[in-house]
DNA sequence: GTATCCAGAATTGGCGCCAATTTACGGAAT
DNA sequence: ATTCCGTAAATTGGCGCCAATTCTGGATAC
């Protein structure tokens, strides 16, 4: 029996703490500057202290969670500094890569590419909130291992976390969302006519949410 | 009383588990694929059962142990692959920001940086391993921190952690010590005469610690 | 002689209790 | 009326116990 498989299975039964903290913050559930008080958590997702205490500090190592010894955990809330720094980052890394994501598309990974944006399409009309972050996380996860560094995969999903907060919920308009639907669909597009020129300007802006040019 | 003081403070007394065990993976004490036992670690470190599973989770969440359940965790051993992946993402992050460093320099940033190339000069002929590293380590830090990317500083501290176990046993051979120096001090060089592409190459060089050319 | 199986020892990991600290509340003094 | 202080409630956080699982060693069967 696989791993994935075992995950699934325990997930349907009870999932891990630490991902439905997580789940909840990135939602935006648990908005930025709540006080994560422990018997609260202990009572939502019905689980026992130890468990909250180690979701709670994992979380706090991944600067989702701000710890104030002796008077509680908070949800980190990011100033526009670090949310600009931390695009910048993405941005350096992703268009870093793209010359090797266009090395080594195929037509089988493009028609999956174009399948995983089809489906976020989809996700627009009828889906939940996390069902867009997933489909979205999906479709770039995707993307990114064109480049054959799955330690950057890893890399990306962890910084991605650390902004989540704050646009999930600028997701919430419509308009935002079938943006970033056009543009993966342009992102595959520029892979396809191997146009890397492209490619780059097209993930700084989808990374950077601004306006498409042209 | 600052924070700082009551860290160091503290450290003088008693140091925190985590960062006592981080320590002796990261300076080789522990070797790739040991076997951590809790009660082993709860004497090494006079500390309590509790602590050395805190620092075991956090640990093993960086990626720094490897954790099988009902069996251990024991000192992650990356492979040549990971280990160049890891590397390509230095040096697409570093390379990336050389730019801004260049346009960030001051001559007093520019002198401090020499200081700490002098520095870990000095660490070559008298200083333990760990001294070495660190040594190294602030020099880099510095060297980032001309990005303005504060974010950034950390992310790839976090990265080379990751590889560190490995590089840091190399280091053992005088050469290899040397010829780092010899890099700092060339990387100050091209930074101070605004030479980007020069910069962006011994970077690179450095990172990968491939021999220098020319 | 070798493989298998069972029992004892050792190790991991879940859980709750209690002390230390902080916060909230109410009363008294100015 | 407001501020200060002391006490009580609430919350955090350290610590040890015990069950579940795995490992080890030896005895037995083939």
């Amino acid at each position: 029996m696989s791993d994935d498989l075992m995950q699934t299975e325990a997930a349907t039964d009870k999932k891990d703490v630490t991902d439905l903290l997580l789940h909840d913050i990135l939602t935006g559930t648990l908005p930025a500057g709540t006080w994560l008080k422990q018997i609260d958590l202990e009572r939502r997702y019905d689980c026992t202290r130890p468990e909250v205490r180690r979701a709670l500090d994992r979380l706090s190592q991944k600067r989702l969670v701000q710890h104030n010894p002796n008077r509680g955990y908070q949800v980190y809330e990011l100033d526009d500094q670090r949310t600009r720094e931390i695009s910048d980052i993405r941005v350096i890394l992703e268009t870093g890569v793209a010359d090797r994501m266009i090395a080594n598309a195929t037509p089988n990974s493009i028609r999956e590419l174009r399948d995983l944006a089809k489906n976020f399409d989809e996700m627009s009309f009828r889906g939940s909130i996390m069902e867009h972050y997933d489909a979205n996380l999906a479709f770039h996860r995707a993307l990114l291992m064109l480049s054959g560094n799955i330690e950057l995969v890893g890399i990306i999903a962890e910084i991605r976390q650390r902004t989540a907060s704050a646009p999930v919920s600028q997701w919430r308009t419509r308009a935002r969302i079938e943006q970033s639907a056009r543009e993966h669909h342009l992102m595959v597009d520029a892979l396809e006519a191997r146009d890397l020129k492209e490619l780059k300007r097209l993930i700084e802006i989808h990374i950077r949410q601004a306006p498409v040019k042209a």
